[in-house]
RNA sequence: GCACCUGUAGCUCAGCUGGAUAGAGCGCUGCCCUCCGAAGGCAGAGGCCAGAGGUUCGAAUCCUCUCAGGUGCGCCA
């Protein structure tokens, strides 16, 4: 239970005193009731708007609500005021004691604190990456996978249970294509000259695997028809390309709890029975859709193709889910992949896809809202571009694939620490730029350094504490008495603390990890800030030589902010620094 | 043409799903190290939240329209 929930309850409450005296109707609704901390600190430490709310249904002013509701939480030792202002707000503040005993939670909790149940154990599969298994990941994977494994951490640490999953596309054409590209550079392997043509794809990535195909199958294949090797040479290539893109996610620190082959779909009547269910729902039919208005395709002509009826769940158009030659479309394995998630049994579903996928949105909301009777809420998230510079300056050619920058190339140069809390300072849906110079600056300037930087001086001070013979231990922090911490510097830190829960339920409710990286930064701002208030405040400090019970007192409040941003990077897949080099 | 995303300080961006006088960093101005890491902190200036209507006690936030930028639009996945 986070405070502001306590709170919260303690406002119900005390209304439903208030209707049990009479002093207001007994049938209320009460869920737009609000316990939040107000923007200007000037106004408490909390605010509710819950007078407001009840005005109008109850048919009385607002201010003569509040006045009631704040004599009967003046009763409550941990509220020391309750004031009445503006339009009616009821203005709360909170007795020291209960800051205090915030920082003794967080000590006691450890990094546990700020978990919430609110997930229920609701079991939620993430799908992210997804990336076709044709070469190594790229930057825009990098932003996907980042945001994808953030998300679902997160939404563990507000008790969900989460699966993370990774969708191979090796059922369509691109994977034939990889099929011939290999080949080539098996050929190569044997000495032939080769040209890459027909969009086969030159990446040099590619090299080693013809190399491997050929030391696997000596010259087995040479001048042979691709019928004789089309099939055998794909599932090598496409087992290789996904040894590659795991080592890519273990690079960046990603673990997949399951890949899921579109291949497996085929052949095995899943797509069928996908789509059986749609036709059973009268969602499927032949049909000749209009020609897409505007910028018209040149080789375009109506033809019949079976349709999936998904303008009755919300989308513009029907789509089609067989082409006119009768072959599937990508979109057929897709509806017949979530609902093979649907029958595992998800209560909810979240796909993060590239902003260039943006277009499918609808259609896959409609599909698996059919597919579950509307009862599995599928929220798609997607990841927006990402724009890399060097030295200001547009940053575009990889060393490893030719034509676009890989994972491991941003992750080689600055790190996954780096990379991965950069990627989070922006939300999803606006774009990013990434500095290779910049994430490496050892400023305020660049947030990944400022939070490391805070834990490291926090850990610098318990160093020098321990070298100076003080019991800074877990067991001591948390049994010092940390009633003379009433500094309104220290105040403000706890306060900052307390909001710790309250972020993460938000965060995780709105899918939204960014958010944690941008509290974290918050509070290491805090951090700084008192830090620098025993320049002139000696008081303040952390470490007093010789008075082991106020070092202890006071670097309980550091030692906390340590663990929260631990905490915190530890949803986004960030080690903490020790120190700084 | 249609759909989705975006538009907040000079610049880069937050803004807790509708709360009070809209915040941070950079840049600009002025301060703070005989003292736990100044790789930091404090203070100041800087805003018609793209624009116009609407919803209500209350709007940067929700709805409609307009403008600007990005992305996508049947037989590529």
């Amino acid at each position: 239970m986070q405070l502001f929930s306590e709170i919260r309850q303690l406002v119900l409450s005390a209304i439903a005193d208030l209707q049990v005296s009479g002093d207001l109707p007994g049938d209320l609704k009460t869920d737009a009731i609000t316990v939040e901390p107000p923007r200007d600190v000037a106004h408490g430490d909390m605010a509710t708007n819950a007078a407001m709310v009840l005005a109008k249904p109850a048919q009385m002013k607002p201010r003569d609500i509040a006045e009631k509701l704040a004599a009967a939480l003046g009763q409550d030792a941990r509220i020391t005021s309750a004031e009445v202002a503006g339009p009616g707000f009821l203005n709360l503040r909170l007795a020291n004691g209960v800051w205090q005993d915030m920082v003794r939670a967080v000590l006691t909790q450890g990094e546990h604190f700020g978990s919430s149940d609110m997930g229920l154990g609701q079991k939620v599969n993430v799908e992210y990456v997804s990336a076709n298994p044709t070469g190594p990941l790229h930057v825009g994977h990098t932003r996907g996978a980042v945001f994808g494994d953030a998300l679902a951490s997160l939404l563990d640490f507000a008790g969900f249970e989460v699966t993370r999953e990774y969708y191979i596309n090796d059922g369509g054409a691109q994977v034939d294509v990889l099929a011939r590209s290999v080949y080539l550079r098996y050929l190569e392997a044997h000495g032939q000259a080769v040209a890459f043509e027909d969009g086969t794809y030159p990446g040099d990535y590619l090299i080693p695997v013809g190399e491997a195909l050929k030391a696997k199958l000596g010259d087995a294949f040479i001048g042979k028809g691709e019928q004789f090797w089309l099939e055998e040479v794909r599932d090598f290539a496409t087992d290789a390309m996904m040894d590659l893109i795991r080592s890519d996610l273990a690079a960046l620190g990603v673990k997949m709890d399951v890949f899921y082959s579109e291949k497996s779909l085929y052949g095995t009547g899943r797509i069928e029975e996908a789509l059986a269910t749609l036709e059973g729902k009268g969602l499927i039919y032949e049909g000749v859709l209009e020609p897409p208005k505007g910028k018209l395709p040149e080789d375009w002509e109506p033809r019949e193709q079976t349709l999936f009826r998904s303008t009755e769940h919300g989308d513009d158009v029907d789509r089609p889910v067989k082409k006119s030659d009768g072959a599937w479309t990508y979109f057929a394995p897709d509806i017949a992949y979530h609902y093979d998630k649907i029958s595992r049994g998800f209560d909810a579903l979240i796909d993060v896809f590239g902003a260039d996928h943006g277009g499918y949105v609808k259609r896959m909301k409609a599909a698996v809202s059919a597919l579950s009777e509307a009862k599995v809420p599928l929220d798609i998230k997607l990841t927006q571009l990402v724009k890399l510079y060097k030295d200001g300056e547009p940053f575009k050619m990889s060393k490893r694939a030719g034509t676009f920058v890989t994972l491991r190339d941003v992750v080689d140069r600055v790190g996954s620490d780096v990379t991965r809390f950069v990627m989070l300072t922006r939300k999803n849906d606006a774009p990013l730029d990434f500095d290779f110079d910049k994430v490496l600056e050892q400023s305020k300037e660049n947030p990944v350094f400022y939070v490391q930087y805070a834990h490291a001086r926090v850990a610098s001070v318990l160093r020098k504490a321990k070298a100076a013979g003080i019991d800074v231990s877990d067991a001591a922090l948390q049994a010092a008495d940390l009633s003379a911490n009433t500094h309104e510097a220290e105040l403000t830190l706890a306060k900052k603390l307390a909001e710790w829960p309250r972020l993460v339920e938000i965060a995780a409710r709105s899918h939204e990890p960014h958010r944690v990286a941008f509290y974290l930064y918050d509070l290491a701002s805090e951090l700084h800030a008192l830090w620098n208030r025993g320049n002139d405040a000696p008081e303040l400090r952390f470490l007093h030589e010789g008075d082991a019970a106020t070092s202890q007192a006071k670097i309980a409040q550091a030692r906390a902010v340590a663990v929260v941003i631990s905490a915190g990077l530890g949803i986004l897949g960030v080690r903490p620094a020790e120190e700084m080099r």
